[in-house]
RNA sequence: GCGGACGUGGCGAAAUUGGCAGACGCGCAGGAUUUAGGAUCCUGUGCCGCAAGGUAUGCAGGUUCAAGCCCUGUCGUCCGCACCA
């Protein structure tokens, strides 16, 4: 057959076959999973994805054909699979688009989702698509909103002042992605703070849990990694330094207690409340304030990347103690000390910190060595484990945890401060002034304070508005609609007002997987037997960009859930996994303004999705970025057009062939244990390895075909069908079992072993595999190559790793 | 600066974790087929060399009978985080 419109011949009509192949597994239900089954359960779960206007790129097939294989491999092995797939559609994209174009958000994501989903149907997944679900549905962010009264109820929910970013000249509140450099993104405005009264999630609660129960699941080690990272826990002292004339004293947090008579200033952040506590004693009081207005206005671009040099103001009139040296020292504020972190104040230790030192320089402050081991008259020493300490009356000799601890027990002692523990991780701002987000379900009523809506009125509808910009002042849409937001106390029954933020995107994702198990649910957000009986998710496959967001939150979620009893497993994911990206052809992030962006549509139109998900898992290994080849897709379309002739070679016989026996035992271990460890790329090599096999052989028997379309089925599903159908074989490959190999039948009866001499093969001799040292050094001694090599030579030493190699060490 | 990943043919990559470097695919070359191109099939293909042989996993050392893999140093690329006291 020739396909005159393109240069791709088509061996095969796969537009053909894999439209009927899908429309077969819609109508037969294939890939249902039952809430009620006698198999072992298997959750496999990807990332859902944002229904982007710009449609499926062909990063997304990587993961989802990955898991797709899994659970495809895992129904033949006779598991109960639930591989569901959603839509997280909330969000800043179709927002804009909203207030660009005025068509509502609903309509555009409504558009969206149908594209999307034809996409991902045309490539031939598994999906079990009654359980679709998406965030922006209210009966899904129903649900959404009670878990936020739960947190609220429970004292996890609360508000708090906090800055957003602001377009000056936009007048609209922008979400971090949307400031470039200090600029907003979409008019090149000046960006400033401006602080809101928001609602935040109390994921420091959990910091310690987060951690911890790392321990209980199977995550990638970089995943681990990142996220104890991120969580930056970190242990020390809390530690008061009285006032001079004052009766408060200033607390610092600090890691090296046992450096604190090395503390010859302090620093305090420039937002830390003394600074307006103690303004009538600060002498310079102006010059103070001035310092902090700057500090203020600088973005978070221009505080990191800019700040090189260290700046500040002493606080005069405001002198602190060293209540271990009895020392007076000066007190100084600088925007290198964070209100965020610790206590927003620190004591400077110039010898043994970078920061302080650098100060130090800058302000000829004095640095005075307590721990000996470095020179600190060129850098500040830091090391905290070999470093001894000296000038220090109470610790002096000791060194690393030894001297720490010395030193947290003295100031406990004394009632001076106490050993403490820190994250560097904060809570979650989760309020965002933006119309395209989950209403946050709450009422203020000046009587009664914050109160949550009756859970019995959930969902708290998303309204129509007419303009989808944020306010002047930097408030949702929502804040222009009295009649939305002017409401009665659910309490009292007084007049109050709506909350009228909505929720962030990661607020739907952080439960969806517990959608899935009970997707309709009108009760509860889902059954607690499908929550038992599903849960954990056995293998979570996303990207590492998610790692530190999306993932911890929903950790967090979980174990919230778990504490109130609506789950029952401490952890949502038993193993999590992650992708490499695809690259476009030139090695570099396809992105439409490079031009290298390939449509998937055009890979499934051109080649068939057999061959776009062969060749997506046939690119390289998964976990590394790799970049796309047409070249490569050509290569793959050229192997299933192979395999779509294999039946042509078909003679009779019974069991596999005796000649590729071996050779098919060892592709169903290997098929078998790659795809089990992701290692795709290897698994279609093993495939096409073995198709060589049996061409080379020039015939093969109907057994010798079955197993090969069963273990090329997960990757390309349409093409074996279709096969498997016009061969007659029975039923179909989504419900055969998948084949087991016998270990012994993959030895091949006879090794060719390489004789080396000092390391360097020589000659190569082919025994039996059950063939003894003796006999391979008896053979080894007859090759001509070795007995010349060995020539004026005498062995010292021969070494004989069995199967592998014989070595002659000789001089 | 800190943390992580990585560096192997012309290209994408393999290498059972210390045991024949380059599986599998692309590309390229030669041949077959074809009116021609495309497609397909066969053969070859790390580099140097006619060959024997030599040489090769970013670079420099080390450990070992044996190193892509382990150790030390060094250069380079990519990703994440950004003064976390």
């Amino acid at each position: 057959m020739k396909d005159v419109f393109s240069e791709v011949t088509m061996y095969y009509d796969y537009s053909k076959i894999e439209k009927k192949w899908q429309a077969i597994w819609d109508e037969e239900g294939t890939f249902k999973a039952s809430n009620d089954s006698d198999k072992p359960k298997f959750y496999a779960l990807v990332e859902f994805p944002y229904p982007s206007g710009q449609g499926l790129h062909v990063g997304h097939p990587r993961p989802y054909t990955a898991l797709d294989i899994i659970s495809r491999k895992k129904r033949l092995e006779g598991y109960n699979v639930l591989f569901p797939m959603g839509w997280d559609a909330f969000g800043l994209p179709t927002e804009n688009y909203a207030i660009k174009t005025g068509i509502h958000p609903e309509i555009v994501t409504k558009n969206n989702v149908a594209h999307f989903k034809a996409q991902l149907k045309s490539i031939g997944y598994s999906f079990d698509w009654s359980r679709e679900i998406n965030t922006t549905d209210p009966n899904y962010y129903k649900w959404t909103q009670w878990i936020f009264i739960q947190l609220f109820k429970k004292g996890l929910a609360y508000k708090k002042e906090f800055p957003i970013n602001f377009c000056t000249s936009c007048k609209v509140g922008l979400a971090n992605e949307e400031v470039v450099a200090g600029k907003c993104e979409r008019c090149g405005g000046d960006v400033i703070h401006v602080v809101k009264n928001q609602w935040m999630l109390k994921i420091t609660e959990y910091a310690q849990r987060l951690i911890d129960d790392l321990d209980l699941v199977d995550y990638i080690d970089r995943v681990k990694t990142s996220q104890i990272n991120w969580i930056g826990r970190s242990e020390g002292a809390e530690v008061n330094f009285p006032l001079k004339d004052k009766s408060d004293s200033l607390t610092v947090y600090t890691t090296r207690p046992d450096t604190i008579y090395g503390a010859t200033y302090m620093v305090i952040s420039p937002e830390h409340p003394f600074v307006d506590k103690y303004a009538e004693s600060i002498e310079n009081i102006d010059e103070v304030m001035g310092y902090r207005e700057e500090a203020a206005k600088k973005s978070d671009f221009e505080r990191t990347e800019l700040v090189k040099d260290k700046t500040g103001v002493r606080l005069k009139g405001m002198d602190a103690v060293n209540p271990i040296s009895g020392e007076e020292i000066p007190v100084f504020v600088s925007d290198y000390v964070l209100m965020t972190y610790g206590t927003g104040a620190i004591m400077a230790v110039p010898a043994h910190d970078q920061r302080d030192y650098e100060f130090a320089k800058v302000f000829s402050l004095p640095i005075r060595e307590v721990i000996s081991g470095g020179d600190i008259s060129e850098a500040a020493y830091t090391d905290s484990e070999n470093g001894v300490a000296v000038n220090s009356p109470l610790i002096n000799g000791l060194k690393g945890k030894q001297a720490i601890d010395t030193m947290i027990e003295e100031i406990e002692k004394r009632g001076l401060g106490e050993r403490k523990v820190n994250y560097k991780l904060r809570d979650w701002v989760f309020s965002r002034q933006r119309y395209w987000g989950e209403p946050i379900p709450m009422v203020y009523c000046e009587k009664c304070g914050w109160q949550p809506l009756n859970e019995e009125s959930l969902p708290l509808m998303l309204p129509k508005v007419e303009n989808y910009l944020t306010t002047d002042t930097g408030e949702s849409p929502l804040a222009n609609m009295p009649e939305w937001y002017n409401t009665t106390c659910p309490k009292c029954g007084g007049k109050a007002t709506r909350e009228t933020d909505t929720m962030p995107n990661w607020a739907g994702s952080s439960w969806y997987y517990l959608r899935y198990t009970d997707p309709t649910n009108d009760d509860a957000l889902a059954s607690k037997k499908a929550l038992d009986y599903w849960l954990p998710v056995d293998w979570y496959n996303g990207g590492m960009e998610h790692t530190t967001l999306h993932l911890l939150y929903s950790r967090f979620w979980h174990k919230f859930l778990y504490d109130i009893g609506v789950v029952s497993t401490p952890e949502p994911y038993a193993k999590r996994t992650s992708h490499g990206m695809i690259l476009g052809e030139n090695n570099e992030k396809m992105s439409k303004s490079k031009g290298n962006v390939v449509n998937p549509d055009e890979v499934v139109e051109r080649y068939g999705a057999d061959t776009l998900r062969t060749y997506e898992m046939f690119i390289g290994d998964f976990t590394q970025a790799a970049p796309w080849s047409e070249n490569g897709v050509k290569g793959c379309k050229r192997f299933l057009d192979r395999v779509f002739k294999l039946p042509e070679m078909v003679q009779g016989g019974n069991g596999y062939s005796p000649a590729m026996e071996t050779a098919i035992h060892q592709t169903i271990r290997k098929v078998g244990e790659d795809i089990d460890n992701m290692k795709f790329n290897t698994a279609v090599a093993a495939l096409m390895k073995l198709l060589n096999v049996y061409t080379d052989n020039g015939k093969i028997n109907r057994e010798d075909l079955k197993v090969f379309l069963i273990l090329l089925n997960p990757f390309a599903p349409h093409v074996t069908e279709e096969i498997w159908s016009s061969c007659s074989f029975p039923s179909q490959i989504a419900k055969t079992p998948w084949p087991v190999y016998d270990e012994e039948k993959c030895v091949e009866a006879s090794v060719e072993i390489p004789i080396q001499i000092n390391g360097k093969v020589r000659a190569r001799i082919t025994v039996s595999a059950s063939a003894d040292e003796k006999e391979i050094s008896a053979a080894a001694h007859e090759c001509e190559g070795i007995i010349k090599a060995l020539e004026g030579k005498s062995i010292i030493k021969e070494i004989f790793v069995a199967g592998k190699i014989y070595n002659i060490v000789a001089k």
